[in-house]
DNA sequence: CATGGTTTGTTAGTCAAGCTTACGAACGCG
DNA sequence: CGCGTTCGTAAGCTTGACTAACAAACCATG
């Protein structure tokens, strides 16, 4: 059951676009093939498929790979690839406090080249013109045709990509498209580094249709996944779990309540915390952040039924003793019908998920690609 | 900015059927309007519109209402306007623990005319066999067509429809469209109760793209819409939050553990919370159950980044101290820009909304209005 | 080794559904 | 009373999917 409002009209050529797309993600997820695998993969025929190839291998979108390898009856297939070097995005990832690391991207979510800057604390116009640089330099490195410009920052982010507020950097209403567009004539997406991390999560990690994904660094934020699709909220707020109080009577935070979640499980806090507890006491001391962690999230997987939740941050601290301590409290507070198809797992320290889920923003826009 | 993945084919009929069902959805949403206005609207062309309203019109779901009153320049508009009696629903609510309620219930979402069977208590085959019988009664008494039958139920459904498991009724398994096709030929759609609330605040209450319904009777469920579409959950569990515990050190529960949300807030809890209390420390007892739902409901709300939020329920209970605990509660729990714009509103007790919302299963299907 | 069955990809033509262009009808206004 | 304006429709175009039919290339088989 698909109760979804219809809010626009439609067109042939969105169908089109549709289509064509339809094609890139199955090659993109499944392979190369033939143009009658395709056919059959798409529930297209094979007449539209091969007029749709024709128009992608134009572009340089796909590739033709010969003769399928193999004995079988008939005309042999010639095989169809997507040409994941077709494009490259730039992407940027702005979520870190000592550098904005950026990067190009192919289409299938490979970081072919990296660059960083150093930002350490830098925030408003100087931050903003490191990314450009650094946006700069990898146009620069480019040795393939540029699709656009990629961003995952921290902070709020709207749907046109102004960065509502991102207090770390000290933006309030920056137009990201705008400025990079002015320099660069490419189209330039944006969103909040959490949700580019679910989306790379999504599309390149085979992590379902419905998940949820926690980034534990400097603060904390969650980035969701529902039906396939990215959660936003109604004032672009959706994840925005850092400053949820999960102790009444915890520590006091920078935006005046106690026992805000970021205060228990962000990483500099969450150091401090094990520094002084000592060695003896390290797992305990994850176990009770863990805790912390699973009594903010049960609601969530019990209310929109996830099956899947994946914690991002510093291995050391995220495995282990947190997540174990973090499911188990999940699974004891949500009904068992609920809590038993859950999986909870750690994603490490990968950095590239920003990276490349902000690529995410720009194929999927540009080329329908997720 | 929309991401969604593309998963299957698109063909030219889908594009007429999405904008007939555009057009249905403005005629519904903004009353009557002429064939011009209806392109301006949509941004067809008034050939188009033209040409999908005479399809409309001669199957009899738009009528011609005749010239537009009062003076403008140019050749007067002729009015179109959704017939909301073309079809009627069959409708049914089995979440009552008395009696199963079913009603015809017109486009608008009208009542057209209500039934009741009584069934304290029985369960599987006879509960079954009084759902049926309703329909009978219903589609015998319908003047006009029927465009199908919609079904709202308690328990978990999935997305063919049928009843995993809805453990008042003691059903498991139970395939409502096969069982109901059977005897009637009419296309038959079901879900859960609290999902259809959630589908009838949002097509006819305006409740908004993004926001959470939570049902307060025998259990406590809630219904989620994000984004305009319906939340199910992969394993159809979305909304199952009535035995999300909220108190480890509370009451037993049947499900095994203490302290489950349905032990603090469902009506028969909660009234013989009531009783023993007594008059005097009556508030005191609600704002209790009602700090505890808020303690549920925040981690959803930041999640989400929700703006709405509405509890369903005897108005003598959810009205007044539990409302303001569990707002208050959640706006202390969030983020100041998060819980900021929530609004927490109650929708009373009314039993019509699970009844419209089991029509628009239907009409979201057969029509595409919603 | 010729023949037949199978699979692939393309060619030719059809159909559906949107679009643009153009026009008659009906109004208010000067 | 003519003029500009708006409405709805008619005619023809374009796009993009479809079906039907076919040539090419392979395997199997007598």
């Amino acid at each position: 059951m698909t109760l979804l409002r219809v809010t626009s009209k439609a067109l042939p050529e969105h169908n089109r676009r549709h289509n064509r797309a339809l094609l890139l993600q199955t090659l993109l997820h499944d392979g190369a093939m033939s143009r009658a695998d395709l056919a059959r993969e798409s529930g297209l025929t094979r007449v539209t498929v091969s007029d749709l190839v024709n128009e992608l291998s134009s572009e340089g979108l796909i590739d033709e790979l010969g003769p399928r390898e193999g004995a079988h009856v008939g005309k042999p297939a010639q095989l169809i690839g997507l040409n994941v070097n077709a494009y490259h995005v730039v992407s940027l990832d702005l979520s870190g406090d000592e550098r904005f690391v950026g990067a190009l991207v192919a289409i299938d979510g490979t970081v072919v080249h990296r660059l960083d800057a150093p930002v350490h604390g830098a925030t408003g116009d100087d931050a903003l013109s490191t990314a450009l640089g650094l946006a700069r330099d990898l146009v620069k490195r480019s040795t393939v045709r540029v699709l656009g410009i990629g961003i995952g920052t921290p902070g709020v982010v709207d749907g046109e990509g102004i960065v509502i507020s991102a207090p770390n950097l000290d933006w309030a209403g920056i137009d990201l498209p705008q400025t990079f567009g002015a320099e660069f004539d490419l189209p330039v997406h944006v969103g909040n580094d959490a949700n580019a991390a679910a989306l790379a999560l999504h599309s390149y990690h085979d992590a379902g249709p419905d998940f949820m994904v926690i980034e534990i660094e400097h603060g904390a934020g969650a980035g969701l996944i529902i039906g396939n699709a990215l959660v936003t909220g109604g004032a672009f707020t959706a994840g925005e779990i850092g400053h949820l109080v999960v102790d009444p009577d915890g520590e006091p935070c920078v935006c005046g309540r106690r026992g805000c979640l970021e205060q228990v499980v962000a990483v500099p806090h969450l150091r401090e915390r094990l520094r002084r507890a000592g060695a003896q006491r390290r797992a305990s001391v994850l176990a009770d952040a863990g805790r912390a962690l699973g009594y903010a999230v049960a609601p969530v997987v019990a209310a929109l039924g996830l099956e899947a939740v994946v914690l991002c941050g510093p291995a050391d601290l995220v495995e282990g003793p947190f997540l174990d301590s973090a499911a188990a409290t999940v699974r004891s507070l949500t009904l068992a019908g609920t809590g038993e198809g859950l999986t909870m797992s750690a994603a490490g320290d990968d950095h590239d998920l920003v990276l490349r889920g902000s690529a995410v923003f720009v194929l999927s826009a540009e080329l329908g690609v997720s």
